[in-house]
DNA sequence: CTAGGGTTAG
């Protein structure tokens, strides 16, 4: 190989562009002085090479074409090395340097040769590299064509590189030998919006004169993933027209910003205007059905599936998101079987199915599959190790969870960020081994996050354990004073601990903060796949007085069997009779009790709860499943619970 | 002939 390529493959410290005093204007390919007559043969046969080259689909056709090209001496043309450079590059990533080498045989590459290599590079994401051959090419005094800059731009918001794609721009602009056109401006706006820089690219959005459908996604799409929804419907409405990916951008928008009704309206109103759907948009799906947690829609949503032919099995991210969505669904069965179908299992699908056995309480299976997958070439990432720790923080498994945590940087490689840190703190504090959990927080390398700290005080609350208590809350009400779960549970603490004072203080700072509480509320899926939504409290569903009923006739039962409401849940200062009353009210009794009176024989009853499921309505679910004989799967914002016979499987790990 | 939408955790 010639200096030059090793040159460009050894990557440069820091990309920046150097300005070429005098750039020629060059045009035209590099072929020795021949006859005219000989030259209209010689452009025939490179136009001939050249559609041979497109049509090749693998290396050994590019190959041959190649040794054609150096039989029929053309391989000083820049214009025919250009376009086989262009392909080894779409080839696959090792043929790179194939290209290169070849690359660097050619005496006097012209602008589309270089350009073809800065696209080689840009393509397999060596943003440095291709700058480096940017800068050789201007060097050589050739002026760039506009495909240069567009690769190199586009590179550079994939790299988030926005300053080197500003200054290339402004290259480009003053440069202008060459007519700069939109296309130009739209990789811009790209770069803007990919860097975050929404208003910038806003700006050369509504400036540019030809604005096409892949920038009005583009926008949308930097609205939608800023959390701005309002902003993105608003231009989605201005689209001239709207096609599967702008679509698609909206679906997903919305299950990002946790609205997935409004994802499922969207993926509605897609269909009833006629555009096609494909694995992408269903991912989008199938994450909204998963936020609801509604096994109907689940079924629903894998029916589309088989009926479009997608195949699950091949896909990754359709069946990654499938396993998820139907663990989150209750129906872990249901998640095992696609999981166990996938043809390739990747990180994806181990993880997805590992975090679903975990956030079942099925810890051993978690661990177990985790095991499994150590014996595969698939090497567990952050959150695969996530999935196993938490399986072991809701099972109790203290020793397990320990060595975990120590085994996934030194075997694996994988460094704990915050959120391990925050598994070990639950994996203590669950336990009541809360000296531990205070003591893995003030050793930890990072800032501790709120969720930390809210997880420490959280275990206080089981263990009425008020000094530590004090210590997280400290740090919360500091890391998030406007949070009012957080001072809910240390008054919570207070009362476990009967210190009823220091409990009255903390509601009185609750009022004083003018905090309000997070509306508890609770969702069961009813006929027709319509989600019924109960808030605490509050009883204006049609069917109200037949759920209160049930609900009165399920305590009479369950008192015969020695169950008595625990107050200590009902937080107010109220007396003991309008405890009861409202702990009656508590959103997953209702939902429950709804439940029943529409549930078809035998069939298990499904819950999804914003909220932690408080002490009583675990205790009531517990004694509902055995007077009923009915499976109740309860998801909360922590965990599933199965409950059965009277008994739940989180064993009170919660 | 270049640019837009996707998977696991919290």
């Amino acid at each position: 190989m010639v200096s030059l390529c090793k040159k460009i493959i050894t990557p440069i410290a820091r990309a920046s562009i150097t300005i070429s005093t005098k750039p020629t204007i060059f045009t035209g390919h590099e072929v020795p002085f021949v006859p005219f007559s000989q030259l209209q043969k010689i452009k025939q046969l490179e136009s001939q090479i050249i559609s041979t080259l497109h049509d090749c689909t693998n290396l050994s056709q590019i190959k041959q074409t190649h040794a054609y090209i150096i039989r029929r001496c053309l391989h000083q043309s820049s214009y025919v090395i250009a376009k086989l450079v262009r392909m080894l590059s779409k080839t696959s990533v090792s043929m790179l340097p194939y290209g290169v080498s070849i690359f660097s045989q050619v005496r006097h590459p012209n602008a589309f040769l270089y350009t073809a290599l800065i696209r080689g590079y840009t393509i397999d994401g060596m943003l440095e590299e291709s700058v480096f051959v940017y800068n050789s090419m201007r060097r050589d005094g050739l002026t760039p064509v506009s495909f240069t800059f567009t690769a190199l731009l586009s590179a550079s918001a994939s790299e988030k590189k926005v300053d080197l794609g500003r200054q290339l721009h402004c290259e480009c602009v003053k440069l202008g030998g060459f007519e700069v056109d939109y296309f130009v401006d739209n990789v811009l706006i790209n770069l803007y919006l990919k860097c975050g820089w929404l208003s910038s690219g806003r700006k050369v959005f509504d400036e540019s004169p030809e604005r096409d459908l892949i920038s009005w996604t583009s926008l949308i799409d930097a609205y939608a993933k800023a959390g701005r929804m309002d902003s993105a419907s608003e231009m989605f409405d201005r689209a001239p027209a709207k096609d599967m990916v702008l679509w698609t951008a909206m679906v997903t928008g919305f299950v990002q910003n946790a609205k997935p009704r409004e994802a499922l309206e969207y993926f509605e109103k897609m269909q009833i205007s006629g555009v096609q759907t494909d694995e992408i948009t269903l991912v989008g799906v199938i994450n909204a059905c998963a936020q609801l947690g509604a096994a109907k829609y689940a079924n629903w949503v894998r029916d589309i599936a088989e009926k479009s032919s997608f195949s699950i099995a091949k896909d990754s991210h359709l069946g990654s998101a499938m396993i998820d969505m139907y663990s989150k669904c209750g129906c872990l069965e249901e998640a095992y079987e696609i999981f166990k179908n996938m043809h390739k299992k990747d990180v994806y699908s181990y993880s997805s199915m590992i975090i679903g056995l975990a956030y079942h309480g099925r810890a051993n299976s978690a661990i177990e599959l985790f095991e499994e997958m150590t014996k595969t070439d698939v090497g567990p990432n952050a959150v695969t190790f996530l999935g196993v720790l938490t399986a072991c923080s809701h099972a109790g498994l203290v020793e397990e969870g320990k060595k975990f945590f120590e085994i996934m940087e030194s075997t694996y490689g994988v460094t704990p960020c915050a959120d391990h840190y925050n598994c070990m703190v639950d994996l203590f504090g669950r336990t009541g081994r809360l000296d531990e959990a205070l003591d893995v927080i003030t050793s930890m390398p990072m800032e501790p996050t709120a969720g930390i700290w809210g997880a420490l005080l959280g275990s206080c609350r089981t263990f009425a354990n008020p000094d530590i208590a004090e210590i997280a809350a400290r740090h919360l009400f500091e890391l998030e004073p406007v949070n009012i779960g957080n001072y809910i549970l240390l008054a919570d603490v207070y009362v476990k601990a009967e210190r009823w004072e220091d409990s009255l203080k903390v509601r009185k700072l609750i009022s004083e903060k003018g905090l309000r509480k997070t509306p508890a509320f609770s969702c069961v899926e009813g006929e027709k796949g319509v989600i019924h939504e109960f808030y605490a409290g509050n009883m204006t569903h049609p069917r109200s007085t037949e759920i209160n009923e049930v609900l009165e006739n399920l305590i009479e039962r369950l008192k015969l069997n020695g169950y008595e409401p625990d107050l200590s849940s009902v937080l107010y200062d109220v007396n003991e009779e309008e405890k009861r009353r409202i702990l009656m009210k508590h959103s997953e009794k209702l939902a429950l009790a709804y439940a029943l009176l529409i549930a078809e024989d035998g069939s298990a009853i499904r819950i999804v709860k914003n909220l932690r499921i408080c002490v009583d309505c675990h205790l009531f679910m517990c004694g509902v499943s055995e007077i009923s004989r009915r499976k109740i799967i309860v998801r909360d914002n922590m965990r599933f619970h199965h409950f059965e016979d009277g008994a739940c499987s989180c064993r009170n790990f919660w």
